[in-house]
DNA sequence: ATATTTTTTTAGGGGTGGCTAAAAATGAGT
DNA sequence: ACTCATTTTTAGCCACCCCTAAAAAAATAT
């Protein structure tokens, strides 16, 4: 049985490394996960003693098929617990991420597969990331950044990168929503920064926020 | 800010307290919440300087105001998830305690409110219980034990005291539901036994079963 | 190649929430 | 009132998960 503990140690190793296939480094996973780099020095150690982990010293952790597998269950529990709150709950997609923090760690197959299926079987959650199944496979949804886009050309917001309350909030302001047709109306190389085209306004984007907007195709 | 085992602490002392009105021995406590005598002193004295508890050596237990409000709160969102999991995700009455206890500890306000009213303001749990509302109050409805009914009369079951997984089975095994009309056939002085009559049958329940079972006015 | 900086681990320690065993207080029986 | 059994507290310990400071290894610069 994981603990909490572990399993925000597992989820960090699992995006920090491409689904935990590449090693990662202590002091990345300590940053991600606001500790220190003495802490997770021994949280990985008993990792890699529960068979969660590999981990040789100096070189950094990577997860085993059952970490992975572990990671990507408490992925899939946070993404349909944010579903529910949006769907259900009258939450809007920058208020759910702290509660399903919490809720992720609820330790029920029952309840999430009936959660799933209370859903209608949702494939992504409020914020455009896939939700994994119960074997932790998910496809990726081929969109692309909006930096890589030509001036002129169009597509839908399916993804946004960051879903912390702070960036979604400032999508709320200039009215950017996930579903949104956007038209590239120009970029400028000096800072990054691109005029968008939505239904709805015309608005400026700095790169930092250009960075986190996924199109479809 | 409460821990999970804090909460586990003032919700026992509530249930086995008159609403933690009336101070509670260190030993109930203990075998309530399966740990030791010597482990609830320490928590017990944490929850006294937290102003959650009043707390008198060698004399017991009770709450504080601040600890009843906050025990009726946990309790509030334990009833509130039990009908969501029986009313929502198809469990039984039997499999909602265990997942129910942690979800209870949960939280957000934002939460426990959205699935009320998600819910109709339930006012009962599956279980028969009442739901507190936001202040902790709730109203007792009258029901009676159906061992103080007499022989010949009629009610509707409207709660079952023990909420444990093994005595809902043998309700289930039994056929026996909340809302089903009984009628009290015979009753045994000689081991308190009774013989009830439902819609679908007439079964022998023993003196523990009848203990628990609550029938409305 | 060696010195310096950066990263990572180890050593030692703190708070929480549990335990056992010993000591202290309480309560009952005579 | 005094003894004995029971209840409760205290003392000391442990696992978990976090920390700071020091030591060790690795990476980088000269
Ligand atoms: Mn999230
Ligand atoms: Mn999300
Ligand atoms: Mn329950
Ligand atoms: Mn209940």
């Amino acid at each position: 049985m994981t603990t909490l503990s572990e399993e925000n140690y597992l989820k960090t190793i699992y995006h920090l490394g491409q689904q935990g296939t590449i090693a990662v480094s202590t002091n990345a996973i300590a940053e991600k996960i606001e500790s220190k780099a003495s802490s997770v020095t021994d949280m990985v150690k008993k990792l890699a003693d529960k068979n969660l982990a590999n981990y040789v010293k100096y070189q950094g952790v990577s997860l085993t098929n059952l970490g992975r597998l572990t990671a990507a269950s408490v992925i899939r529990k946070h993404r349909l617990w944010e579903v529910f709150l949006v769907e259900k709950l009258h939450f809007s997609w920058d208020e759910v991420h702290d509660v399903a923090e919490q809720l992720e760690h609820i330790k029920s197959l029952k309840l999430v597969n009936e959660l799933d299926a209370f859903l209608g079987f949702p494939t992504h959650d409020p914020h455009g990331d896939p939700i994994p199944d119960k074997n932790g496979n998910y496809t990726l949804s081929k969109s692309i950044n909006i930096l890589q886009m030509e001036v002129g050309s169009q597509g839908v917001l399916v993804h946004v990168k960051d879903s912390s309350d702070v960036f979604l909030k400032y999508l709320n302001k200039t009215n950017l929503a996930l579903g949104d047709a956007i038209k590239i109306m120009d970029f400028e190389p000096f800072d990054g920064s691109m005029i968008i085209q939505t239904n709805s306004n015309t608005i400026n984007i700095s790169k930092e926020v250009a960075k986190n907007l996924y199109l479809s195709h």
